[in-house]
DNA sequence: TTGCAGGGGTCAA
DNA sequence: TTGACCCCTGCA
């Protein structure tokens, strides 16, 4: 992997295992959108940046050296050997099918709070509105940031929504989970919960003590546990792959700790990449629905 | 046009 | 263990 700087953008040769819309369309964020030209735009870290890809090479534009090893390294996962993790988990037909549909996904390092609150959203939800809401809670209480003409917003901090009421909120059309995501700026403001020392905990601890924030069970903690903890054994598991795990190994419906069961068995600390083959490869096939 | 089911779960009884 | 739940789209 070689990175160099040109102007404002970072380009990195020699990428593999790389694909921009397995990446952004496997479900694991919500604010990348594309563009005409086949680049993503997305708003990070309270930065905008575009990225496109060439092959092997990725350009990642409106930003700097001194980001791209503080940041994007790390949020694009790009130290990892994905295709080494691939190998590894295609060792039943199902598994090496699905991972080479989705050959390319990465699991993003996002940021803990926004994704916390982003899968509190989509409990009992579907994305387009799942989109939605995120769009307004960050025009209403982000800042903006302008690129190319356009205005974005940056993700509220917990600090943004710690003061506001239900009534609000209200605006922003979540329902009952508005005053999830309240519980979940409160803890985090007054002290309750530290969100930033959850990495250093056990998946397990990290876990337990997400799960103390109203509107996050098994599968919103799994979900913040994977995408924004590098807890990467995780396999969150809602009804999309308990169907994929269902049909492709068990042949008849099955429950959600036949599953976690079955995953710990199976994958091991690489359940969290396995997890996201089959959830893409599930909902782009539309399969065991 | 209206009515109803259901969606990447969680809470509370 | 089982409904109810905000909101809104898709479909009859």
């Amino acid at each position: 992997m070689q990175v160099y700087q040109n102007h404002d953008e970072v380009i990195v040769e020699g990428v593999k295992a790389f694909n921009l819309q397995h990446i952004f369309e496997c479900g694991q964020c919500f604010r990348w959108e594309k563009e005409e030209n086949g680049s993503y735009t997305g708003v990070v870290y309270g930065r905008v940046i575009n990225i496109r890809n060439d092959g092997e090479t990725i350009i990642l534009s409106n930003t700097n050296m001194q980001d791209f090893h503080a940041i994007w390294k790390s949020y694009f996962d790009l130290e990892r050997d994905y295709r080494a993790i691939q190998a590894c988990l295609s060792k039943d037909e199902s598994m090496k099918k699905a991972a080479a549909f989705g050959w390319g996904i990465r699991i993003l390092n996002q940021d803990v709070w926004e994704c916390l609150v982003s899968f509190i959203i989509s409990s009992n939800n579907i994305i387009p509105r799942i989109q939605k809401i995120i769009k307004s809670l960050s025009e209403k209480y982000g800042q903006p940031i302008l690129f190319n003409g356009k205005t974005y917003y940056s993700f509220p901090r917990p600090e943004d929504v710690y003061q506001k009421n239900l009534e609000e909120l209200a605006f922003c059309k979540s329902g009952y989970r508005c005053k999830y995501i309240l519980d979940a700026a409160r803890k985090i403001v007054e002290g309750n919960i530290n969100i930033e020392a959850l990495t250093a905990l056990s998946t397990f601890e990290a876990r337990e003590e997400l799960m103390k924030i109203k509107g996050v069970g098994p599968k919103v903690a799994d979900c913040v546990l994977l995408f924004s903890l590098q807890k990467y054994d995780v396999f969150p598991t809602d009804v999309w792959i308990r169907r994929i795990v269902a049909y492709l190994y068990f042949g008849h419906s099955i429950t959600i700790k036949d599953v976690q069961k079955f995953a710990i068995e199976r994958f091991g600390s690489l359940g969290g990449f396995a997890q996201q083959y089959l959830f893409y490869y599930a909902r782009e096939l539309k399969i065991g629905k």
